[in-house]
DNA sequence: TTTTAATCGAGACGGTACGTCGAGTCTTGCT
DNA sequence: AGCAAGACTCGACGTACCGTCTCGATTAAAA
């Protein structure tokens, strides 16, 4: 029987995603414990057992909480220019995760995806999706504006654009900077221009 | 005092690596423990802990092994052709990906390189490294020859290549299939193209 | 911070005493674990670890616990013949000392006594203490009547009494019969009387 | 196959059996390990397990060479006065039991003979043995004098005068002092008077 | 005096148990 | 009912020693 979402204590929840935000600061993710969320948000371990299914959607809720906290609308600009408009959130996700701080959580999310297919689909909806979903449609925009080639397949397009920034940032082939971030606009809008 | 290679056990440096391999497709690499790797070696934890420095390791040495075994030159085809030369490693790489046997172990290697910054070293030297260092050499044969760009960044090209192919594999956002591969390779050739 | 021991869970805590006592008749004091007692009582090695400092601990409690199901009152009976009083003491203490059964627990609390202090106290205060005591009682009553010397040290007196069975036991010089049992009483009570 | 005692190191024997003594010192006994010996003496484990069945042979042997290096004569001297005579043997115990670096390694070796006959055969034979065979000579000197009684068993007569001096040494009731000694001697002696 | 074979220092090996940590479950008493 | 607290079973951790087993490198007896 599920637990009565009614009957939930606000006061742990908050105690225990800004516990959860706060270690996996000061310990790393694969340091952190259950445990260890329940000493510090003074709160029992049944309490987060009961609401979260397992470690990384305690961190997940934490990091989408403190994200939201100012929900800057994830809907990309649209100036008419695509290049320059790409070019912004190439940058703006290029700085993400240079971000030392934002970047160890992202990292450990996403290591958390690579074995918790529920899990990867919690990140992929609340997350990642929005995310890519933003530069779809700014995409299909310029597609219909014809910008873009018209036979372009936009999830794919997404893809060649944000698909080397995450390599070279899981790989550590060598560092993320702004410069690389507008080399790799150029390249992918050649490939995706009429 | 670091032990003595020219003393080690050949035999139980096998036995490791075997039970090391099979265990991971078994039952999984977190579910992997050193413990079991020991038993099913017939092999003391103690020999394990003296000749590798974590279960990434391990894991890593077994992978090269089972791949070295059919030592397939890594060097990438030279027919002239970039643009089938390319398309050739892209499905090759989607095929691994989508390989469940051995997509497994990479997902681990790669999960792991995120929090053990030595063990990313291993397997960037050891694993990724060469796989990319023969895209780039095709790449700048390529650009010798005037096939590609001359102002042409060859790391970041092989990124544009490869890069979309691991978004998609490691954020499970669509399957892995040949067409696809042939639409990053198409897209790609398109942006590197003089 | 110490265990509540209003929590302690009493079904756990007798199987381990149990468990702990089985196996010590079964493989000896020395070759008993920590592990095969949590192993046999079903039981997580931490629930030993939170309530006992060490195993002669768990030995000693599950040694009292059988001995004290019949709790026999410890205090020798006052016959008003103080010879036949304490050759039957002796005679008890010879034949218990003898029973192999018994025997091998003894020695292990003996033996752990010599280097753990903390141990040896519980060991004469639970276990040595209130037998040597009985044996004092009936002496002292023995002194006040007259039969003993009135100058007696009394504890030394029990010292002279045991002291020889102990010796013999420990050392295995020879073998503990009751007609050695009253050879040391009759010895003894030569020198204890007026 | 025995080994060839002829072809045994001289040098590697005395330095065992100093870093057993040294060591037993340092840590005490059951802290004392193979390894850490071997590692002192600067020897092979093997050379310790080829000459040596056990950790207490070879303390007890490092303890016998450091005794006989002044091999005092272990008879008791005949003054004609029995009471003096023991007297001064019964002290010498009770100095040697009561000397804190004595006293350590003997608990052990005694504590070592609890669960391993070969071993207390060893002990005996060649340390407690002699010494009380030599009370018992000066005993039965003294009843062929007819100082003691003639109906008298040596053997127990030597146990009622060392069996309470190592009751209250290893059960530590009470300090063992030269005022004990002679309380002890005093009380035996009447008991074994004719 | 040379051979030769056992002993030697060194330390890797297969094992067993250690004492600790954290997971996830269960129980108790409070709110 | 949910909650804080924390004891529970379980399983793995990484370490310490055990006693056995190679490895050359002496070293002392036999040839």
């Amino acid at each position: 029987m599920p637990p009565d979402p009614s009957r939930r204590s606000e006061r742990s929840r908050r105690a225990i995603l800004t516990a959860a935000t706060d270690l996996v600061h000061e310990v790393g993710y694969r340091k952190l414990t259950i445990e260890a969320i329940a000493a510090r948000a003074g709160v029992g371990k049944q309490t987060i057992y009961r609401w979260w299914p397992s470690k990384g959607a305690v961190v997940l809720d934490g990091f989408l909480a403190a994200v939201n906290e100012n929900p800057d609308d994830l809907s990309l600009p649209d100036t008419g220019d695509v290049a320059a408009d790409i070019r912004g959130v190439v940058r703006a996700i290029v700085a993400e995760l240079a971000d030392p701080t934002l970047s160890g959580t992202t990292r450990a999310l996403m290591t958390e995806m690579q074995d918790d297919p529920e899990f990867a689909d919690m990140v992929r909806e609340r997350l990642l999706g929005p995310q890519l979903q933003a530069i779809a449609d700014r995409l299909r925009a310029a597609q219909e504006a014809g910008q873009l080639r018209a036979d372009l397949d936009v999830p794919v397009a997404v893809e060649l654009l944000v698909g080397p920034l995450y390599h070279r940032w899981l790989l550590r082939t060598a560092p993320l900077t702004e410069a690389y971030a507008d080399t790799v606009t150029e390249l992918a809008l050649r490939a995706l221009s009429p």
